[in-house]
Order: structure tokens, then C-alpha cells, then sequence
DNA sequence: GGGCTCTGCGACATGGTTGCGACATTCCGA
DNA sequence: TCGGAATGTCGCAACCATGTCGCAGAGCCC
């Protein structure tokens, strides 16, 4: 439910992303090109803008840094995979938060979300997810299990807000230690498993029977119903 | 705008509501009755359910334990006036939210919207498929066999999302081998035809006379309708 | 600088899962 | 009707994914 302007040269790419976040609720305009996405910007009045680094012509830093200097609008960077330079870059540059391509629609969804709550924390509703007597709320960054306050340590804390930013769904090791952890390779590391266990000793009663964050043997973890 | 489901017995109220959801853009299928609404939800997949808290029969809080168990559709609860009992119950059951009689159309699609927007990218809908009285929802990994949990093994799931994946389409025991245990080779082995065995006794009311996997003799096995 | 917590990592335990072989059954053509 | 081929069925033992624990280095706050 947010006016958005994507900006990205490939066509395909263009036309499924605009077509997608359409389908979770966003008004979106697409522009092929630095200037046209420039041009867009004032007339769509957009909340947030997508941007493509590789751009024929203007690059996306540049049309990164004119954005900024027009207004605090949040940018949501897309970069080529592991490329590590440009992620960088493109936070200097002013980018909000950035999606490693190939894109998957729910990630750049749950993303621009993450980043427009960051930035609009005016009501307290919104940013907080309830589930059972677990209250988190992503504004204090406090977590509250039947009204007693948990205290959590940064890690923890990540991994339970990127647990419960996709309340039902089903997360693979792979996509949290890229998303909690920001590694991009999967070892045969229990890092993930043992971030698990270490949230589930501070909000689960009984670890052994999980409520909050359950196991989904071969695929990963999930949190809340089901 | 959305697919919803709704779950009223008073005749009036359930008339009314299915035409002012109408009106407001929605696909609205109506059911009298707890039973009837759980054989609608998998026919009509609904993508939200509003559903009364007193029923005749099976109350709203069953009822919203089982579509729970099949999934994480929001579900929107209608309440009698200031039952704060009931709210609470409610929102344990597993409801999102609740609206108090008597509803206001406005109210209640207002409602509808913010759940659907709080929850969009993670729930169900897009990622759910579903035939006759089976569920499967891609993004929460769960099956659901008549509003009733069924638990997957690893393979077994992976098995079932391939099948479902292309319905009524036949897919060779090569090609599941390929996709599901990432063999290339093909022995003479038994192991597709066990997972299908596997997967058959859990899903299937009678595995000898299958549903929903299908053999096609000298060929592999098909999902779904013929 | 000292004490503290946090976190990554390896080792081990364990229980469900799965691959596999053997045999039964069904199907289809001759 | 018969025989061969394809598929269904069963049980078991190895294996694998995950849970669990402890340790040590790194970082942090005072």
C-alpha cells in the first residue's frame, strides 16, 4: 500500500517487479533509466524508491545521491549478487537497504516494508507483531513474553525479527544467515541452529516443544501459527 | 479485491455483509455453518476468513483452530459487543483481528484491508494450492487433508510440492528423481515408487484407490485431476 | 586494563528418515 | 489363460539432520 517507483533498465525484470509488488498492495511506477526514474519521481510522489545499480547512462549511485539530495525518501538498493563493493557503495551513496538479484518478490516486499516501518514509526500498532503473550516490538526493539520484559542480545534479536517478519512462513538456513548473519555461503555450520536454540532458551517455555519457532525438518524454521 | 471467506449463521447478517463485501470489490463465498464454511475454504480458496464467533453446531474458536491448522490465512473474528472474554479466546484461537457487532460494512472492510496488508507478503493465497480436501501451502510447508494437519517427512513433502506443481501433468520417475532426490542416474530402483507409496499413505483415504497421485503405467504419476 | 557478555565453532547424542532389497500383486499382451 | 513386466508393499539398518553442550576468542563497557 505504498506509492513506489522502480527503477531498473532490464525489461523483464521491470515488468514482473512492478507486477508483482502490484500484487502485494503497491502503486507502482517503472522507469527504465536514471533520468526517466527522476523525472518520475516528483510526478508519482513516491514513498520509496527501488533502484537498480546497472544502469545504462546515469548509474544508480548518481541517481542514488540526486534522490537524497531532493529529500529523506528511503532507496532500496538492487545489486548484482556478492558484490560486495557495491553494497557499500550504495549505503554511502544513501541507500536504505539493498536486495541481492535474482530477486524474489516476497524478499523485496518484506524488505520495503522493514524499511518503510523503520522510517515511519509513528504509530506503535504497526510496528509491533503479537503473537500469543510474545510481543515484539520493532520500534523499541523490545521483546515482552507475558508481560515481562526479555532481555535479548543483537543476534537473537535479529534472528526473531527476521523470524517473525514472515510470521507462518517458512525460512531456510541459507536465507537467514544471509539475512541475520550476512554470510552468502552455507557451510556445514550449526550457526543457524544454534542462534535457534539460544532465542528458543529466552522465549519458548519448553524448548523441547516449541511454540514461537518451530523446526521444519529439511527446509528450516518457521515462526508463529501453524 | 480479495477472496473471502464468510462464516455466519444469522441469515440477515450473513446476506447483507456478502453483499456490502460485494460491493467493495470483494469475492465473497458465505456459509451457514462451521462444517460448511471448512468444506468451502479449501473449494473457494479464500485468502481471508471472516468468520462469526457463535455458531450453531461447531463454534467460531473450532473453527478458527482448523483453518489454523490448515494454514496461515487471516482470519477476522465478529464478536457480540464488548465480549472481551471472547476477544481474548479469539485472538488465541488464532484471529487477527475482530470486529464487534453490529458490523458496519465500512468498519469491517477497513478491517479486511489492514489485515490483508499487515500480512500480505507471508500469507497464504499466492502460495497455496489446493485440491478437493487437500492443502498445501508452499510457504508455511504444511499439508492440510480435511482441516486436518498432516505430517510431512522431508521427501515426502518435496515429492508432493513437485507433483502438485504441475497438476494433472505426468511427471516420469526420472524426472522426479532428478527434481526430488537429485539423482541423475536411473537404477532399477524402487525408490520413487516407495516415496510414492509413503506420501500416498498419508494423504490418501485409500491408498489402492488414489486420489490424488495417480499411476500412469509406463509412464510415472500424475497429481491431481486427469 | 579487567571483567563481562556475546558469539562462532566443533563435538557428540539421538531419533526420525530414508534407501534398499526382497517379495507380493497387478496389469497387459500373446 | 498364462507369463513377463511393471508396480505395490514391507521391514530393517545406516544415516543424516537437528538438538545440545562447552569452550575460547572477540568485543564491549566501565
Amino acid at each position: 500500500m505504498s506509492r513506489i517507483l522502480l527503477i531498473e533498465d532490464d525489461h523483464s525484470v521491470r515488468i514482473s517487479l512492478t507486477k508483482a509488488l502490484g500484487r502485494y498492495g503497491h502503486d507502482v511506477a517503472a522507469a527504465p533509466t536514471g533520468e526517466e526514474g527522476l523525472r518520475l519521481y516528483p510526478e508519482h510522489a513516491a514513498e520509496l524508491v527501488v533502484l537498480d545499480l546497472m544502469l545504462p547512462g546515469m548509474d544508480g549511485f548518481e541517481v542514488c545521491r540526486r534522490i537524497r539530495a531532493a529529500g529523506t525518501v528511503p532507496i532500496v538498493m538492487l545489486t548484482a549478487r556478492g558484490d560486495d563493493i557495491d553494497v557499500v557503495s550504495g549505503l554511502e551513496a544513501g541507500a536504505d537497504d539493498y536486495v541481492v538479484k535474482p530477486v524474489e518478490p516476497r524478499v523485496i516486499d518484506a524488505r520495503i516494508r522493514a524499511v518503510l516501518r523503520r522510517g515511519a514509526p509513528e504509530r506503535a500498532g504497526q510496528s509491533t507483531a503479537a503473537y500469543r503473550d510474545l510481543v515484539i516490538d520493532r520500534a523499541a526493539m523490545t521483546v515482552t513474553r507475558a508481560g515481562k520484559r526479555v532481555a535479548m542480545t543483537p543476534t537473537e534479536l535479529r534472528l526473531l525479527l527476521e523470524l517473525s517478519g514472515s510470521p507462518g512462513q517458512v525460512l531456510s538456513r541459507q536465507q537467514l544467515l544471509e539475512s541475520v548473519w550476512e554470510h552468502s555461503y552455507l557451510g556445514d555450520s550449526r550457526l543457524v541452529d544454534n542462534g535457534v536454540q539460544r532465542l528458543r532458551a529466552k522465549i519458548e517455555t519448553d524448548p523441547a516443544a516449541p511454540v514461537f519457532i518451530q523446526t521444519v525438518r529439511g527446509f528450516g524454521y518457521r515462526f508463529g501459527p501453524v
